[in-house]
DNA sequence: TCAAGAATGCCCCAAAAGGGTTATTGACAG
DNA sequence: CTGTCAATAACCCTTTTGGGGCATTCTTGA
């Protein structure tokens, strides 16, 4: 873009390139190029002619369902994809997994009225590159292609927000009361040590151990090891 | 900011209004009120100056460390603050802790050279609300604080990418080979299904349980329920 | 100072788990 | 068409678990 610029406004060259050959030249530089996925026509439209309008950016295509999300991608080679999740036929999310699969240095932008946990989640744990909303205004998804084509991972405020509060639930959940000698022995029963190599460990009765243990499980509302154990690694009361 | 703009320009209101008096009315309807923990004392000035000179920003205070941090926001009521932290005696991410249990409504947003997932992911779980690289520019934590005030979670773009990748499911790094069989079998055990149950849900033999068991027990190299279900949790095989 | 909770310990007893061995039936690949 | 492997099943035998109840320290906080 900027070695564009140079060339295009600099009046050390002596002449100005025609729109045309500037266009050439600017396209091999770093023109941004784009498909789209949306059934809605209307939106697809106005996105078109934003993208078409859009200094560095190229449309390569827009498609109404991502049937041959694949073959589409083969031959348009897009730099960045944005995504619609509710088409029909098939799903922007089976299309996102279909061209990471054999693109995964291609950028998808998820596009969608979608804001709740579910399809957020999925389409973020399948590789999706950024989330904005339909309710977003048009420029921010053209500030989002800008960005996620750098590199970065463009999210509506309020998608950004649901990202970060997913963190913070995980640590706090619950830790049901357990003592941390519970804990200690609930790790090394986890480290698949019996009661008796544990007492041995923590240089204790077995019997102590199995104390530990049954009210572990009273506290869990559990009634055996693996159960345990299972319900204290999602809850994040062990973990190494 | 609408209203008092409104307030300000509107002609029907038959004058306009001092600047003084209309900076009174802009605070109190949406002055976004700011305090900054920073140790470096000219990024502090630079960063105070930058907000004392941002329309509808007031800086509060500015803190070198954040050993008085409760008793600061006590007294300050800030909105928003930005937190750097690498600072010395206490860091920032104490910081953190400290302020948002008391007060989890203010904004708490990162400010920080540290771009690792270690500082960043337990930044996030103990509630910062964003998390800006000082190698951004400084214009950008100004639009960061208009943003988080505002209920979103801004991060650079960087930073974006890593929460991003932090989603992407890990190829799974190895399913010990376990058959679909096993890995059902397994994820009853893991549910609290005693042998016996998991043979009647299945409507096999429990002498099958066992058997399948026994070669889950081999593959993932354990011996004993628990350490079975707590591998396979960790590796990803079994999840509900 | 007294109650509560944590950590420790023991006993009884039945059920469950785990190790070893062996075998049959289908399916699928070479 | 033959070997491999998943899934099924059975038997033997020992150890481990898990559910009860009961008791003694020791610390901590109201």
């Amino acid at each position: 873009m900027k070695q564009f610029r140079k060339l295009f406004y600099t009046p050390e060259m002596g002449y100005f390139l025609s729109a045309k050959y500037s266009r050439n030249l600017y396209q091999k530089a770093s023109m941004i190029k784009i498909s789209i996925y949306e059934d809605n026509s209307r939106l697809s439209q106005l996105l078109s002619l934003m993208i078409e309008n859009t200094e560095g950016f190229e449309l390569m295509a827009c498609h109404e369902n991502c049937l041959e999300a694949l073959q589409n991608t083969r031959t348009e080679r897009p730099d960045v994809i944005v995504m619609d999740i509710d088409m029909p036929h098939r799903s922007g999310i089976d299309g996102v997994v279909e061209i990471k699969s054999h693109f995964p240095h291609i950028k998808i932008i998820m596009h969608t009225v979608f804001d709740g946990n579910e399809h957020l989640f999925d389409c973020l744990s399948k590789g999706a590159d950024g989330y904005i909303l339909k309710k977003d205004s048009s420029t921010r998804l053209i500030q989002a292609i800008k960005e996620v084509n750098e590199g970065g991972a463009p999210m509506s405020p309020f998608i950004a927000n649901k990202v970060l509060q997913s963190f913070r639930k995980q640590p706090v959940t619950d830790d049901f009361n357990l003592t941390d000698r519970e804990i200690e022995v609930l790790t090394y029963l986890a480290k698949g040590f019996s009661y008796r190599m544990i007492s041995i460990e923590l240089n204790i009765s077995v019997e102590t151990v199995r104390r530990h243990i049954k009210n572990t499980y009273q506290k869990l509302h559990v009634q055996c090891g693996p159960e345990a154990v299972a319900k204290a690694i999602r809850s994040g009361i062990i973990n190494s």
